[in-house]
RNA sequence: UCCUCGGUGGCUCAAUCGGCAGAGCGGGUGACUGUUAAUCACUAGGUUGCAGGUUCAAGUCCUGCCCGAGGAGCCA
């Protein structure tokens, strides 16, 4: 079977080549789009061309006095997600989507698609996983994933303005820099190595040296999660700063989400309509966000006659519960030591609890942020690494920034696709990313 | 690893008490000058996840297995 390319050379037609997002500026004009066929439609004398070209969707007409018309007998031949050059006049059209439509005076077929597996109804997402690539053009998940983009500019962005460095961390490390069972083992020559599952220890080295810190990228959890929080490959940002305690941080995390919130409303309206994303619970967002301790968080559960026994980590159920009592964003502070990672700082009022925060989102999506005042004290560090059963040796380096010049640090880390999740209002996590690894999926 | 639900045409689903395997979409053919997942008519398309069993008769009941979904566990 072949799949020949019609046209490998676009005719120069002496139209200006525009994209669909800036047709309003071209009222009028005869352009040029180059794009995908996303639908056809027909009636008798009257052809209907929607167009996709990543910059937007729009529709053209083309109109012929004879049916058997050349170029409708040509216009026929297309498929959905054919690949086609057109040129027309851009007109004003109210009844038009997006306000704009294109009069059709000719095109060219670039290639003819075969039936496209993706047909113009609902399917199962057992179904499309595994179309992913192709997926991605449709309406819904294109939105998605142009938040998603949106949002990253939006962390860059802030963190920018706060004086926040990048400083990226590596991604191959070395054994057990943080517990090993929940890690990735690879090899890395005659050693092995790990996927990072966070940026963080190397991010407090990072503050040292440049004050206030972020990384950004990819992040790696080896584990058997089966639920629609959960990915086994995400993006985490980290912010990590020197001396700010851990009051402060939890300042810098309400006005992140809060710009982030704002801002990607602001930037993204067409794609909240696209996701019918009903956006008003999120227009009313603002700080500060209300804080409870993680005792006074039981006492909720306890209410709500969660089963959970004092002293655990929450499980999903009881996040949901939690937020379902707040409007919004929510912080839990004060977790016990327990049940928390050896680094943080012990709270100076509890000797059992840490002084970390996690930051649950409304609706039911969870922990978006989980964050914490660093250990600084050379000796107590020291002490809570010999008490979770690692090795000194290998955190030597770590070590040494309470040698020289330690000072009190925090930091904290957003999971991105969680982010994206509660703002586009989409149940399931493997939306928000383009090419999802979920534990029963490597594919595509 | 455990619990629950599911697997029928390319896709989404239906099939009553065990009694001729069906519809819509998609494909093909035709009609229609404003369609919005267009509509209408006609048409092709099936080893009911796999293996066994019960029965005159199994998509349907029984046993085992495979695959998928949701959840639990796990998860700084």
């Amino acid at each position: 079977m072949t799949f020949p390319v019609l046209s490998s050379i676009i005719p120069i037609m002496s139209r200006p080549w525009v994209t669909v997002d800036r047709l309003k500026d071209h009222i009028g004009e005869t352009v040029e789009l180059r794009g995908w066929v996303y639908n056809t439609r027909s009636s008798g004398k009257i052809r209907f061309l929607i167009l996709r070209d990543g910059s937007g969707i729009v529709q053209a007409i083309l109109y012929s006095a004879d049916k058997n018309s050349p170029l409708f007998q040509r216009f026929d031949t297309l498929t959905m997600e054919s690949s086609v050059v057109i040129w027309g006049k851009v007109k004003e059209e109210p009844r038009a989507p997006g306000g704009v439509e294109m009069e059709m005076e000719d095109f060219e077929i670039v290639q003819v698609s075969p039936e496209y597996p993706i047909q113009k109804k609902e399917h199962t997402t057992s179904f499309l996983m595994p179309l992913r690539h192709l997926w991605i053009r449709s309406q819904k998940q294109y939105a998605i994933l142009k938040v998603r983009e949106i949002v990253v500019w939006k962390v860059r962005e802030f963190l920018r303005n706060e004086g926040f460095l990048l400083v990226d961390t590596p991604i191959l490390t070395p054994s057990s820099c943080e517990g090993t069972t929940s890690l990735f083992q690879t090899q890395y020559f005659d050693e092995k190595a790990y996927l990072s599952q966070s940026g963080q220890l190397y991010n407090e080295a990072n503050a040292m040296a440049f004050g206030k810190v972020y990384c950004f990228g990819p992040t790696f959890r080896a584990e058997k999660s089966k639920t629609r929080r959960h990915l086994i490959e995400f993006w985490m940002v980290e912010p990590e700063a020197a001396y700010y305690n851990f009051e402060e941080m939890m300042g810098v995390a309400e006005r992140f989400i809060e710009y982030i919130v704002q801002e990607t409303l602001k930037e993204g309206k067409e794609y909240f309509q696209i996701l019918e994303r009903d956006t008003s619970s999120l227009e009313k967002l603002k700080t500060p966000f209300p804080r409870i301790t993680y005792k006074d968080a039981f006492k909720i559960l306890r209410e709500e006659n969660s089963e959970t026994p004092d002293g655990e980590d929450f499980g999903g159920t009881d996040e949901t519960v939690i937020s379902n009592r707040f409007d919004g964003p929510v912080f839990v502070t004060r977790f016990p030591a327990k049940i928390k990672a050896f680094y943080m700082q012990p709270d100076p009022e509890d000797a059992e609890a840490t002084l970390s925060f996690d930051l649950l989102a409304p609706e039911g999506y969870g922990e978006i942020i989980g964050g914490s005042e660093r250990i600084h004290d050379y000796d107590l560090l020291v002490k809570k690494i010999h008490e979770h059963g690692y090795s000194e040796d290998d955190y030597r380096w770590y070590l040494d920034l309470r040698k020289y010049g330690s000072v009190p640090h925090s930091g904290f880390g957003m999971g991105l696709e969680r982010m994206v999740c509660w703002l586009t209002g989409i149940h399931h996590i493997r939306e928000a990313i383009p090419y999802p690894r979920t534990l029963n999926n490597l594919y595509p």
